[in-house]
DNA sequence: TCGTAAATGCAAGTGATTATCATTTAGAAA
DNA sequence: TTTCTAAATGATAATCACTTGCATTTACGA
């Protein structure tokens, strides 16, 4: 979708770096830390600071434009378009490549759980790590 | 199994730092924080700098007498006695309650990603958030 | 008992993220 | 189109968990 539109539908008002970022998003689908995005600006030539990036990230998560993707291995905050289904992640000890992956193995180990502890799951988070096929190959 | 044993398969000189954090580990199968055994050394009259227990606790890690736990809505690093199996963990939004949780659903799920994917699997996180028992009767 | 590497304690440093606040600006109203 | 104002930005300082450097102490083997 446009980048205006879903700025429109949040409210949000249309400012430079706001249309950047989320065009970073929407565009290349890709994985990103603040400051990451601080590259893209600084190489544009207009340098925009990590105080403005990280509270557009804030409200692009609130607005559910955005979603935070928590790497255990990763010391920085990541953050991704985000996706109508549920989803998990297999990230590459190598290359750092993250792969979403739409599809839930344990949507059913819920219940279990709830007849086995009495916990109540309202959400779950799941990651695999290992070796992409490129990763591999160079290995081998 | 004795605090002084395991202290000596490691290595690791017995000292009063070292024997008392893992004491809380191997006796009350805790999950706690740095600041946490801070305040145990705290209150007994004996205070310890974080900055000792965090090199403790990265030496138990290392030894594999401690294993640390990613709990993505906690802010601080969390510790729990290392255990034999692979598990998993129930996190209780409501009081911060952490049960462990010694099988796993998913082991089945990583050829198959080896097969859709291509991505080899070598370890994997999973945790579930909800209600604990004690907090879905307190809100009933 | 001695010698020494290991461990500790204190203080200062890091680095990602957050907060403060003066200035600017998008966008609605006149 | 001009004006107005809440929202947004940018510069700077603050936080806070964690790490590091270094001088002093200590466990423990010789
Ligand atoms: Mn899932
Ligand atoms: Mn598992
Ligand atoms: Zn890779
Ligand atoms: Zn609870």
């Amino acid at each position: 979708m446009n980048i205006d539109v879903l700025l429109e539908k949040t409210g949000l008002k249309k400012t430079y770096p706001r249309k950047i970022i989320l065009g970073l998003f929407e565009d290349r689908d890709q994985f990103l830390s603040a400051d990451d995005i601080a590259k893209v600006f600084q190489e544009a030539g207009h340098p925009v600071p990590l105080s403005t990036i990280y509270r557009i990230l804030d409200q692009f998560v609130e607005k559910h434009l955005v979603s935070e993707v928590h790497i255990e291995t990763a010391q920085v905050k990541l953050y991704e378009r985000a996706h109508a289904h549920h989803a998990h992640h297999l990230i590459c000890t190598e290359c750092e490549k993250i792969i979403h992956v739409e599809s839930c193995p344990v949507h059913d180990y819920e219940s279990d759980l709830e007849d086995t502890h009495g916990f109540k799951v309202t959400h779950h988070t799941l990651n695999f790590y290992g070796l992409c096929e490129a990763c591999q190959k160079a290995h081998a």
